[in-house]
DNA sequence: TTCCCCTTGTTGCAAAAACAACATACGCTT
DNA sequence: AAGCGTATGTTGTTTTTGCAACAAGGGGAA
C-alpha cells in the first residue's frame, strides 16, 4: 500500500498533498481499483466520460479509429500516468478515444464528480486537488497553443524560426539549448527530418542561426526577412 | 448594472449561475473593473499571471511579439469575452502574451486565487465557477487536440481527410455537413484555399468522397487507401 | 431581368517538401 | 585503437504545395 501511495504522490492531482491526508482523500473520492487484461477496453469511443483513470500498474493505450477503421495510438501512458481528464471535466457526451490495456494493468478509476465536488466536511487536500487539476489542463493549454502557433506555419523554414524564437523567449536569450534529437524536432514539427536538417543549413548559411548539437543562437536581423 | 449583470451571465464561466446570486459571488470575487483607453498594456509579456480577464466594454488584442519582433494577434476577445484563463489557471511565472486595448476598454479583472478558492461562506455558485472554469479549459482542451490530430497531417489531401472523417464521426454518418466556408475551411487547417479546392476534386474523383457547397459524405472503402 | 459581387473550382508555374539513398561524424563497446 | 551502430547532414528525384490569375456559378439588389 505504501508504494500505492507513493505512485500517486508523483501524479501531478495529487502534488502538494500531504502524504498523510492521501488515505483520507481517497475515501473521499471513492475510487475503485480495476483490474484488466492486456486489449481489455477501459474505456470504448462513443462512451460517456465519467472517470479518470490513473494507472497503477500496467500501462494503457489511449487509442483512436478514424472513419475509415485506420487506428492510432494518440498517447501511451505509463505507471503513474493519467488518462481522461479533459474530456471528464468537459462532461463529453461521446468520448472520441478508446483506451486499451496494453498489458495486464490495474486502472484507479475515480469518477470525476467526485473530484470536483468538495466533499461534506470540506477538506483542505480535496480543495488543493481541485486546483491541480485546474493547473494540469491550463498547462496542457498552454503546451498545445504554443505548439499550434508552430504548427501553423505553412513551411518547414517558418515552423523552425516559429520553435526556435519560442525557445529564445523562454531562455530569455539567443543563445539556449533544445531538449529534442534531430528526429524528435521532426516529429514535434511534424516534418521530415531530413528536409528539416536541409532547412536548418540554409537558416544557418543565411545567416539567421548558428548551431552546433543542440546548442542553438538565433541572429536578430533588424533589416528583412 | 442590469446590463453588466447580463453580460456576466452569458459568460460560460458564470454558466448556471442564479442571477440573484451574481451580485454576491462578485464580492466574493473582489473583481475591479479598471478603464483603460485605446492601446494600453492590459498584460505586459513577462508579467507574471494572477488575473483573468472579462471585456466588460471595449475589446482587446492578445498579441504576440517574437524573437524577430515580429507582433501576431492570437486572439481578439470582445465583449463578453475572457482572456488570460489558461495563464491564471497554469500560475505561469512569464505571460508569452500581452494584452492591448484595441478600444477604449473596461475590463473586469478577478484575481486568480479567489476564483479557485472557495469563499468562507463555501457558497454554492462560487463552487459551480470552479466546476465552470474547469469545463472551459478542458472542451479548449479536447478542441485543440482535436486540432492537433488534424495539423499533424502532412498533406492538404490528409488534412482533409483527417477533419472529414472526424465531422462524420461526430455526426454519426458519413453525411454531415461542415460550419466553414471553404475560405474558412482552408484557414482552418492552415493550407492554401486554392489548392485545397484541387484535394477535394481529386478526392471526388477517387471516389472517396462526395460533397456539393457544405454537405459532405465520406464513402467507406475497405480496401486499400 | 440584369448587373455586380462573392464564393468556389481550375490551371500553369515556381518553390518547397517528402522521400530515398548515401556520406559523414560521433559515441560506445570491445 | 578498431569496429560498429546511431545520429546527422547532403544530394537528387518526385510529389505537393503555394501562389496567381482566371473562369464559372449563385445570390442579392436595383
Amino acid at each position: 500500500m505504501e508504494k500505492y501511495h507513493e505512485l500517486l504522490l508523483k501524479n501531478p492531482l495529487f502534488s502538494d498533498i500531504d502524504p498523510g491526508d492521501i488515505t483520507l482523500l481517497l475515501q473521499c473520492l471513492n475510487g475503485k481499483t480495476q483490474s484488466y487484461r492486456k486489449n481489455d477496453i477501459i474505456f470504448l469511443a462513443g462512451d460517456k466520460a465519467r472517470a479518470v483513470g490513473i494507472v497503477r500498474a500496467g500501462s494503457v493505450n489511449v487509442m483512436k479509429e478514424d472513419f475509415m477503421g485506420n487506428r492510432t495510438i494518440l498517447a501511451i501512458i505509463g505507471k503513474g500516468g493519467m488518462f481522461g481528464e479533459a474530456f471528464a471535466c468537459a462532461q463529453t457526451d461521446k468520448l472520441p478515444v478508446s483506451v486499451i490495456a496494453r498489458a495486464d494493468s490495474e486502472i484507479l478509476l475515480i469518477d470525476y464528480k467526485k473530484i470536483i465536488t468538495t466533499c461534506p466536511s470540506a477538506c483542505a487536500f480535496h480543495h488543493r486537488m481541485i486546483e491541480n487539476m485546474l493547473g494540469i489542463l491550463a498547462e496542457k493549454n498552454v503546451a498545445l497553443n504554443k505548439k499550434m502557433d508552430i504548427m501553423s506555419r505553412r513551411s518547414t523554414r517558418e515552423k523552425l524560426i516559429a520553435y526556435l524564437s519560442d525557445r529564445a523567449a523562454e531562455a530569455g536569450s539567443g543563445a539556449f539549448d533544445i531538449p529534442f534529437s534531430r528526429q524528435e524536432l521532426a516529429d514535434y514539427l511534424c516534418v521530415d527530418r531530413s528536409a528539416m536538417s536541409t532547412a536548418l543549413s540554409k537558416l544557418q548559411s543565411d545567416g539567421v542561426l548558428r548551431y552546433t548539437h543542440n546548442s542553438f543562437e538565433l541572429l536578430l536581423r533588424s533589416d528583412d526577412d
